[in-house]
RNA sequence: GGAGGCUUCGCCUAGUCUGGUCUAUGGCGCCGCACUGCUAAUGCGGUUUGGGCUUUAAAGCCCAUCGAGGGUUCAAAUCCCUCAGCCUCCGCCA
């Protein structure tokens, strides 16, 4: 516990400080019960009570009142604390995980081979190049309306999200998964209780005046469905597959990915979200991820998946694999989905339980990206894009699209 | 945005005016047992959640929990304040 702590940077010391609050927490609370026990026999000998035997009384319950308050004002003091330490400290880390930061990922499996542009004789164009010959993205205008990182998915474009997006739910919803369309604004517990205000806070867009948080993910409208709830073990597990907008600042990443739509401030996403027992939550992150490469697969796109270093998990996940797609333009492979096993932290600080054998404990959340759209559509265009400029459609996607095999170059 | 009503231990519900006998009523559902040659019916018992303690265990004890938080009081489901959610009406709007 203490190695994969100080593996991702965390003090140890933080730890300590919670045990001990925890500690006070339990023994004013001791105190309280024995207080109030008094105070509640006092109770019902008061009204029975008369002249001398009554004040006798209700000058000891007088003193009884004063320290029932006072360990009342402790113990909520060293909870409040404990509570506070708590949300610093992020998820346990699996043993597995490598170690170190952004690059120290390994890779576990590669699928497909990158196309070889200069066999077939022509450079590959790069997403916004297609994407605008295509009449499909326009960026000009979406900085023009809304700033830089937006954009307009157009004619196309706008028809492409909407293939992906239903062939996305499709496969979901026939793999058992129930659809749902989501809030996109959120009470602060629910960004809590995900994990998304402790490090990765700058990210989140915050309403101010109303106090809501715009969500980055329906992870967090998924996993705040069931919260304060007890789930009967029966009906484990919960699959969901959520489709929202989702919102970013994107703070820090100045400078990086600034062209066309591949890191963007608002953007749709299908997303699976899976409520299991914990016992079974390595299992379910692997399905997870066998979905997500269905997904790819089927989009015939070139990709590798990686299993996350410690240093880019995040305060929720365990463990997380990254499916990345080839992208040819930048020589690289890029992240377009990811698998998180949250295991019981996410449930603990919602208070998702389960209940087997009259038992009552926390279960495992696990989320993991179907298709975060504006990626997918950069990762289409640019792997399957031809010599002319034109751009071949997946046979998954046709049946969404009208039938349509190639997106055409429009003149403007 | 304005006015009013509501929120009770799975569901429904009594209790709130008039603070203590509420250890929260009753019904339904569910669980167990008994009886009945199956099922049903009937009878009896049980049935919120969290924390702490005792115990080999089974089980038991203590505290909290009547939408949430605060206040008044020796004492709050009950009185006062703030907030949330649901419902009705008015206004506005897609």
């Amino acid at each position: 516990m203490r190695a994969s702590q100080r593996a991702r940077g965390e003090d140890v010391g933080l730890v300590d400080a919670l045990l001990s609050a925890d500690e006070r927490r339990r023994s004013s609370g001791v105190r309280f019960d024995e207080l109030r026990a008094e105070q509640k026999q006092l109770g019902k000998l008061i009204p029975k009570a008369a002249g001398e035997e009554k004040a006798e009384l209700l000058k000891r319950a007088g003193e009884l009142s004063a320290a029932v308050k006072a360990a009342d004002a402790e113990r909520d003091e060293a909870e409040a604390e404990a509570q506070r330490l708590l949300l610093q400290l992020g998820n346990l880390v699996h043993p597995e995980v490598p170690v170190g930061g952004e690059d120290d990922f390994t890779v576990r499996e590669t699928h497909g081979a990158p196309r070889d542009f200069a066999a077939e004789g022509f450079e590959p164009k790069d997403h916004l190049e297609l994407g605008q010959a295509l009449g499909a993205i326009d960026v000009e205008r979406g900085a023009k309306v809304s700033g830089s990182r937006f954009y307009y998915l157009t004619g196309v474009g706008a028809l492409l999200e909407l293939a992906l997006v239903n062939a996305a739910i499709a496969q979901a919803t026939e793999a058992g998964f129930i659809p749902m369309l989501t809030p996109a604004l959120v009470k602060p517990r629910a960004m809590e209780g995900t994990g998304f205000l402790g490090q990765a806070a700058e990210n989140v867009y915050h309403l101010e005046k109303d106090d809501y948080y715009l969500v980055g993910t329906s992870e967090v409208p998924l996993a705040g469905y069931h919260m304060d709830e007890i789930v009967e073990a029966d009906s484990l597990p919960l699959r969901y597959a959520g489709f929202s907008p989702c919102f970013r600042r994107e703070a820090g990443s100045y400078g990086k990915d600034t062209r066309g739509i591949f890191r963007v401030h608002q953007f749709d996403k299908v997303e699976m979200f899976s409520y299991v027992a914990p016992e079974d939550s390595e299992a379910e992150h692997r399905r997870l991820l066998e979905w997500e490469k269905q997904w790819l697969t089927g989009l015939e796109l070139p990709f590798r998946v990686i299993d996350v270093a410690t240093g880019d998990l995040g305060a929720s996940a365990s463990r997380k694999f990254d499916c990345e797609a080839w992208i040819p333009t930048q020589g690289k492979y890029r992240e377009l989905t990811s698998a998180s096993n949250c295991n019981e932290f996410q449930a603990r600080r919602l208070s998702i339980r389960m209940r087997r054998d009259k038992k009552v404990r926390p279960l495992a959340t696990l989320n993991g990206t179907l298709c975060a759209v504006p990626r997918t559509i950069v990762a289409l265009l640019e792997n399957h894009q031809q010599a002319d400029g034109s751009v071949r459609v997946p046979q998954v996607l046709r049946p969404y699209l009208g039938g349509r095999e190639v997106l055409e170059p429009v003149s403007r």
